[in-house]
DNA sequence: CTCTACAGTGTTTTT
DNA sequence: CACTGTAGAG
């Protein structure tokens, strides 16, 4: 036990606080996260069995460096559960098999289709209301834990509820009828599960009796609901988070929920960690600047004993490639300072920022990453590969079968809505030839056939060589062993999906479900490299709980961050703490940059500084190039 | 039936 | 500009 004195004093304590509620606050940098993994340690290391203890992170990256930390602490072999809140819920629903004893986990697009057939039965104009519109309302509505019926209770007041509502509704027995979870529904379900069946709940209870949660302050009802249900018993819960730290409210997070703890469980032990080890004063000093402004907040103490150090850097730019010349410039001069890629960091508040950097990275021969973009498993090549997966192994699962029926294309386009009602409501199988014409029928059926040998195979093969199998038999590797570039990529991914399929080969009859499992919960964070030779390029909110030597912060524009659409005093608050977040990420150099023009859309836009970089300390600062307002005059900052 | 070309449309952040 | 969806040619 010898690892807890590497903490603080009050860490430490926080740590040994194993039983009855904790709750600890924090600003960034205190080393909550530290000490939730230390207190995980030191469960083990006092007898507590593994199998008693849920630790739920952010992200899956975040839980695979708890375990490896927590590996290295402790004698115990066997890890507790450690994952997300979705991670968590897939696998407790799994094993209840419920609400299915397999269900397939519908990702943005495929809850996009079933929108825009929803609107389409509605006769809603999809014209004139989005159906990404209706997808957010669902969302908010699921996190919210509200069902179709109780929704509609609520949306009387306008046209667009009242749509929202039938919408809802219809979108929920498509789902259901293709035996289908969304995201949103993961956390709803098992919710679901755990009020209605209270043997269920409470087996779950006296399992997990020690729960721990990190980064409390971004959890939405659904999630606050189910840590509440689970921990109501042994009451042995501990939560971490910082206030200040909340941006994900636009998702249906409530940082609510972290203040209400203390009411929630009031015999709660509170741990305010003050020590800041990560930053220099002059980061710390900039970051509290920003985030003081807020109301919606309550003050906290956060010092450090390290050095003032460097003051921050402000660099102005014409346009948006010269600032990402800039950025790589001065990467590679850090890189002769002695410090690694992977101690860099490029952060900017929209995903199409990255297209300067990247063209920059590429340009100069600097490696990079970007992280979470375009998602591996959202390319068109691999959904088409998984839905012959899918409909093997779920074949109520409708949207698959739509996606892959003419795909190689195989004379069978565009089936009628007959066609497809009869295979939600009675399966897909040869009787479907019955609304079939002509030639179609034995398309069809040749169709069928080949499903079926996948399926028989499916038993015997590993699923790396089903996967292979499926490229193979299918044609679809045939049809793109073409010449072009893209077709070239394409091929590469798939053997790239075979050789991640690997990973699951032993686990016999159950992989090809959990590969097609573990799929669906990939995140834009486990995409950052581990990789010490390359730069990370990264949107603010990606880089949540992480922390880098250098970090650059981008396109500090009015309009870009924070963003035109934010525009509440909510919103802008939140975009405040995006901008806390972002600058506390950095132990010694922060560069800050923002432009004249950026282009949006294809043309250019003049642009004026973001708030964030007028607001900040002359005497925290070092401006390179002028600070120009809207008519175009520099001025001082103070 | 399939593919391509173009028009129209829309850009926050993501589990 | 980049993505979607549709109309018409092949
Ligand atoms: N007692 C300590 N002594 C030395 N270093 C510490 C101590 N506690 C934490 N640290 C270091 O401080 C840094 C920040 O810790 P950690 O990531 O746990 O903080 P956090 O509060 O979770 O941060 P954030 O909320 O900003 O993500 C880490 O590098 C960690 O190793």
């Amino acid at each position: 036990m010898e690892f807890i004195k590497q903490l603080n004093d009050v860490q430490q304590a926080a740590v040994k606080a194993t039983e009855g509620p904790v709750l600890i606050i924090a600003g960034a940098g205190s080393g909550k996260t530290k000490v939730l993994t230390f207190r995980v340690a030191y469960l083990l290391e006092n007898g507590v069995k593994p199998e008693n203890i849920l630790a739920v992170t952010f992200t899956n990256k975040a839980a695979q460096e708890m375990k490896s930390r927590i590996a290295s602490l402790t004698k115990e072999l066997t890890q507790p559960f450690i994952g997300t809140f979705h991670g968590f819920a897939v696998s407790v629903l799994k094993k209840n098999s419920y609400p299915y004893p397999r269900f397939s986990i519908y990702d943005a697009s495929d809850q996009s289709k079933l929108i825009k057939e929803a609107l389409s039965e509605l006769r809603i104009s999809g014209s004139e209301y989005k159906p990404s519109l209706f997808k957010e309302i669902i969302s908010r509505a699921k996190n919210e834990l509200l069902e179709p019926s109780e929704y509609a209770l609520s949306a009387k007041t306008s046209f667009e509820k009242k749509a929202a509502a039938q919408v809802y509704d219809l979108y929920q027995k498509k789902l259901s009828a293709n035996q289908a979870l969304d995201f949103d529904d993961l956390l709803m379900r098992i919710v679901e599960l755990f009020r209605r069946n209270h043997p269920a709940l409470e087996k779950h209870q006296d399992r997990f009796k020690y729960i721990l949660v990190d980064e409390y302050q971004d959890t939405n009802t659904a999630q606050y609901e189910l840590i509440r249900l689970l921990s109501q018993k042994h009451k042995n819960i501990c939560v971490v988070g910082d206030i200040d730290q909340a941006i994900y409210g636009w998702r249906g997070a409530d940082f609510r929920n972290i203040l209400k703890f203390e009411t929630d469980y009031p015999e709660t032990k509170v741990f305010k960690l003050e020590q800041n080890y990560r930053s220099t004063k002059n980061i710390l000093s900039a970051a509290q600047t920003i985030i003081e402004k807020n109301v919606l907040r309550k003050p906290k103490m956060l010092w450090t004993d390290k050095p003032g150090g460097e003051k921050l850097k402000i660099f102005v730019f014409e346009k948006a490639s010269q600032e990402a010349a800039f950025v790589i410039d001065e990467v590679k001069r850090l890189l002769g300072l002695g410090f690694n890629l992977a101690d860099c960091a490029v952060l900017y508040r929209t995903n199409a920022q990255s297209r300067a950097f990247e063209e920059a990275c590429l340009g100069s021969g600097m490696p990079y990453k970007v992280v979470g973009a375009f998602r591996f498993y959202e390319r068109k090549e691999i959904k088409d590969v998984l839905s012959y997966l899918k409909v093997i192994i779920q074949p109520k699962d409708i949207l698959a079968w739509k996606r892959i029926i003419n795909v190689p294309p195989r004379n069978l386009p565009k089936l009628s809505e007959v066609f497809w009602e009869k295979a939600q409501k009675e399966g897909v199988s040869g009787e479907l030839t019955s609304v079939l014409k002509g030639p179609k029928k034995e398309a069809f059926l040749n169709f069928l056939r080949l499903v079926e040998s996948l399926k028989d195979k499916s038993f015997s093969l590993k699923l790396s060589d089903l996967v292979k199998e499926i490229a193979d038999k299918t044609g679809y590797l045939e049809r793109l062993s073409g010449k072009s570039w893209e077709e070239q990529e394409r091929i590469e991914n798939i053997n790239e999906l075979i050789s991640i399929a690997k990973q699951f080969d032993d686990h016999k009859s159950e992989a090809a479900e959990k590969f097609l499992d573990s799929v669906a919960l990939i995140q834009d964070a486990d995409t950052l490299s581990d990789d010490k030779n390359s730069l990370n390029l990264m949107t603010m909110h990606a880089v949540k709980g992480l922390e880098f030597k250098a970090v650059f912060v981008c396109g500090l524009e009015e309009g870009i961050f924070p963003h035109s659409r934010a525009d509440s005093k909510e919103e802008l608050e939140e975009e405040r703490r995006l901008c806390y977040v972002a600058l506390t990420r950095a132990k010694e150099k922060i560069y800050l940059s923002c432009v004249r023009q950026r282009n949006l859309f294809g043309s250019y836009n003049e642009s004026i500084p973001s708030r964030f970089l007028l607001e900040m300390p002359a005497e925290l600062v070092e401006v390179q190039g002028e600070v120009w307002d809207e008519d175009g005059i520099s001025i001082q900052l103070d």
